[in-house]
DNA sequence: CCGGCTTGCTGAGCAACGCTCAACAAGCTA
DNA sequence: TAGCTTGTTGAGCGTTGCTCAGCAAGCCGG
């Protein structure tokens, strides 16, 4: 009223692609604290400096919105695990285990909301998660050079969630060496689905 | 106004209980078709024929209704799973496997939403289903005859997962007969934390 | 310099929903 | 009849997701 009608922070005016990145980036940075869902669009708004109005020019609501930051988060992980390319077959898999549970032990809190957040609730975001799964699991068998029939993918699938249960127990609770955690992953994983499976007796 | 003032609907009176478990109850109907969380108290009440109001008198808000609805849920499948007193301790595990494959078969749809809405988003929905997977480890860890120190019991926390998981998409897709299913995820549980353990090298 | 276009951006406001509160009413007891 | 307990409601408030008409900043052709 007093001063000039411009607003106290200047308008700050940015390319579609920049403000996108940057909301979507201020949901990543608020996913720890907040389950996914019950992100407000008044705090992020708030936090980007922006009207409400603004999100949903870019976002035609609000699970579209979080969904983005799910599979943003879900991209970030994916881009840790894949192995460099040129690595050899039998190096893969350990490799990507061995920076799973460092990416875990990194983000603790952060990747188990990640973790809850993709697991739970909605379909939409349940299906972000499930996407980049299959696309591990492909991965996977790829490395250990065996086909991916139904059934090997189901078990390397649940497997994932075994995995992702006990590394998510064991960051909190380390009832073995990390180097024991990664053995038993991996031996687990063979005993699943390797050429000569100890457990998988039920072959078809 | 052209009738008497009495409403359409002659006022329903309910003892306490009645009503708590009339609520509880329009909750798990409506679980298989709505995530826990986004259950609204207006359609709640308006199944149940009573008060928005109402609902808050027996629920403080919103997250203990629906925290009610989903240990209501948890306490169904704990009931199920429970081996029946005197059952000898080797057919406790196999038997609570084969109702939990049993469970989900019937369930199905009811069940998984159950499961991700237990998984994911709101800490006080998970702390209910998480409860019931400790109290069934301490059952599975007894049956088993094993002792149940903290590597064991995250083991079989995990295999939990495992066996949730697999069982889910089993369900969807079966790529086994029933029986073999049965024998793997009874295979699986014995590699990893069995007295001869083939998967638990890493012993402490 | 001006009109017009594109496009990033906002404010007012609506509807739905969680939640509160004062008060009514049905049944029991005295 | 009076009074107590307790199941029940309606009006209403604040927040939040979402819409819409329109402002304003930069860029263009004339």
């Amino acid at each position: 009223m007093t001063a000039s009608s411009r607003p106290a922070h200047p308008r700050e005016r940015r390319t579609a692609g920049d403000r996108r990145a940057q909301l979507v980036q201020i949901g990543l940075e608020l996913l720890p604290t907040t389950p996914v869902q019950e992100l407000t669009i008044d705090e992020v708004a708030r936090r980007a400096g922006i009207s409400r109005s603004l999100l949903f020019h870019y976002f035609a609501n609000k699970r579209e919105y979080y969904t983005a930051v799910t599979r943003a988060a879900a991209d970030l992980l994916w881009e840790h695990l894949l192995p460099a390319p040129g690595t050899p077959p039998e190096e893969q898999v350990t490799g990507m285990l061995d920076r799973y549970v460092g990416w875990v032990e990194t983000f603790r809190e952060s990747h188990l909301a990640f973790v809850r957040g993709a697991a739970g609730g909605d379909p939409w975001v349940s299906e972000v998660y499930a996407d980049t799964r299959r696309r591990l699991v492909e991965v996977a068998l790829a490395a250990l050079e065996l086909p991916d029939d139904a059934l090997r993918r189901q078990l390397v699938l649940a497997w994932f969630a075994f995995t992702e249960d006990l590394v998510g127990q064991w960051v909190h609770e380390p009832t073995t060496t990390r180097p024991e955690l990664l053995d038993l992953l991996r031996d687990v994983l063979r005993g699943l689905v390797g050429d000569r499976p100890a457990l998988l007796r039920a072959g078809r």
